[in-house]
DNA sequence: TCAAAAACTGTAATCGATTACATAATCGGC
DNA sequence: GCCGATTATGTAATCGATTACAGTTTTTGA
């Protein structure tokens, strides 16, 4: 029943154009070097004929893959939503196709991403995943693909790629700055986990900006976290427990301040009466918690779309320039959750 | 300084096994067509040169694109991660690459998806979205991949494709018996937006278990929503300005839960002493939430890789079987949010 | 023991594009 | 008006696999 009209090769074209496949194939891909006349003949037969480029012939002549492979630490994480957008939306004119991967439900073994490389599947990655082994970094760079995996939010300490982040640290310390100017002093902060590239940068940020602007320190303020809803509650029964009480708490994540503003209430604080909080991200849950949360600003999709122009532009010119470290900038968002200390 | 080892092709291991290329094709695709001797031989020179089948020329060759499509409503929503996940891991196996697409974030144009299928870029779709035109699921059938869609969780009323689904009249009747063996007998239930096919599934199965329970109905206790953490806080508004107000509230999703929860804490209602609250979903955060949250599980691992194995059957025979619709069982996951009413 | 069938294996065409090289046509300068 | 340079186009090899068909060897059966 199915008509399956087989499609048009560049063959048919060249028969209905009266020219050779060579000629179609210029006009398609270095119009330039083919005369007006030809041109439009060979256009008006494509599309006569609904002629559409053959992906895998062509990857297959060029050597190439024509795909690019995504890597992301969880993908359940809302966080992550606006940047595969800008990803996305970042290849859609280019003609590689996006491969998604997540790497926590199905884990990246030394050899896999190296593999994906050698087996020629991807021409280049991003990795919005800092905890990739160098093991399997250096089997990339050995097939040659040391040149096309770029970082996108997390980073791998050491290793030379290319890094596309937010300015983490620049935003601690707007948060910081933000209580401060609200007349906070003893501020606390909810980590992510050890050894995360951006609890460093964050945590940093917080702990100079404190410094700069000459407000208390004490160890127990600064609370050991993972970026996720259920030690944020961690923190907020800590902090419940705690003789000289924070008046503003700066997490690490939304999903963070979540947890511990539910902790708070639970324990009978009010939000922002009592005690402020300042998330790090803005989820798109973020505006519409209760309270509405005041928090630092990713601009997601711009991530995306800037990591996908340098990996394009990394596949375009084979030339390895060398790595850089492109920062985005963030911004505060005034909310509910914060508020002059009573 | 990169060595570019240039990989192995099938003539290089022919070379090396002393055979033809025939022959090792045929060692990598229907070993039984030759003798275990050269069969082995051919399997060292395989591992000697260290070949890997290079699927573009595959391909090419066998004219497949070896890509299936993944059409997903909104990425961000938590509550696709473990599909996807389950997705993946389902094709795992194969050789397939599994391209994820946002419908949310880069709307689906009509021509968009059956573009694909035409210029032979993907082989077959499992699509999460449920809102697809039909125009453009015609198209696809036109271009002859009217066997190459399937449908999971979502879908398209009225079209012929296999359907994967929880069993979401089941689990709205799970929850509504939960609810009545507390004690409860004034449900009401927040529903998903209009026109979407889960919302009419529960809503009918939440309506009809209270039906048969012979609990009462009043008009005012089903209120619509949008599956968002928004028309949660909504309903709490609506619900705490009844003056009859129910003891409990069946929610179409969990994210309308926490919205419905925290508004109701705002209001000065408490869950569950005051008002029980079951969710639909479990997504990862319910069972953190404060309270944690009695919800109805949907086994989302199961659901993604029955999806993959449905489609790569189709995929496999070509044959246009009749479509079926699988129901995966859900289960009533009883937390700190439902108690007897006082 | 011999013909027919079965089991292996090789030759070469093919998938649909790109591009090096060759050839033909046109142009410009003196 | 002639020659080299430039421009436009075609021929055919190539990317790396699969597979129809043919040829060779082995097995089977009477």
């Amino acid at each position: 029943m199915n008509k399956k009209p087989k499609p048009a090769t560049i063959q048919d074209v060249a028969r209905s154009a009266m020219v050779s496949t060579a000629t179609v194939s210029r006009v398609l891909s270095n119009p330039g070097l083919v005369s007006e006349a030809t041109r439009l003949a060979v256009q008006e037969a494509i599309h006569e004929t609904g002629y559409r480029v053959n992906q895998a012939a062509r990857n297959l002549r060029m050597q190439r893959a024509g795909a690019v492979l995504i890597l992301v630490p969880n993908l359940g994480k809302p966080f992550y939503s606006g940047i595969l957008a800008g990803i996305s939306e970042g290849f859609a004119g280019s003609d590689y196709a996006v491969l998604i991967a997540d790497t926590e439900s199905n884990p990246l073994q030394d050899e896999t991403l190296a593999g994906y490389f050698r087996d020629g599947r991807i021409d280049g990655a991003i990795s919005l995943d800092g905890g990739i082994s160098s093991a399997a970094l250096q089997q990339c760079v050995r097939y040659g693909a040391g040149d096309r995996i770029v970082f996108l939010c997390e980073w791998v300490e050491g290793a030379s790629f290319p890094v596309i982040s937010s300015d983490n640290a620049e935003g601690a310390r707007l948060a910081i700055r933000h209580l401060h100017d609200l007349g906070h002093k003893k501020i606390a902060h909810v980590t992510g986990p050890d050894g995360n590239v951006l609890t460093t940068a964050r945590r940093e940020g917080m702990v100079e900006e404190r410094t700069r602007l000459g407000l208390p320190a004490r160890p127990e303020w600064i609370i050991r976290g993972d970026f996720s809803l259920e030690s944020g509650h961690e923190a907020a029964r800590r902090i419940l427990a705690m003789d000289d009480r924070p008046t503003a708490v700066f997490c690490a994540a939304d999903m963070v301040a979540f947890g511990l503003i539910s902790g708070l209430v639970a324990g009978g604080l009010k939000v922002p009466e009592d005690i402020s909080v300042v998330g790090f991200d803005d989820i798109e849950m973020s505006g519409s918690y209760v309270p509405a949360l005041t928090t630092i600003r990713q601009d997601r999709h711009q991530l995306g779309r800037r990591a996908a122009e340098v990996l394009l532009g990394q596949l375009a010119n084979s030339s390895r320039n060398l790595p850089t470290k492109t920062a985005v900038s963030v911004e505060l968002v005034t909310r509910a959750s914060t508020a002059p200390p009573s």
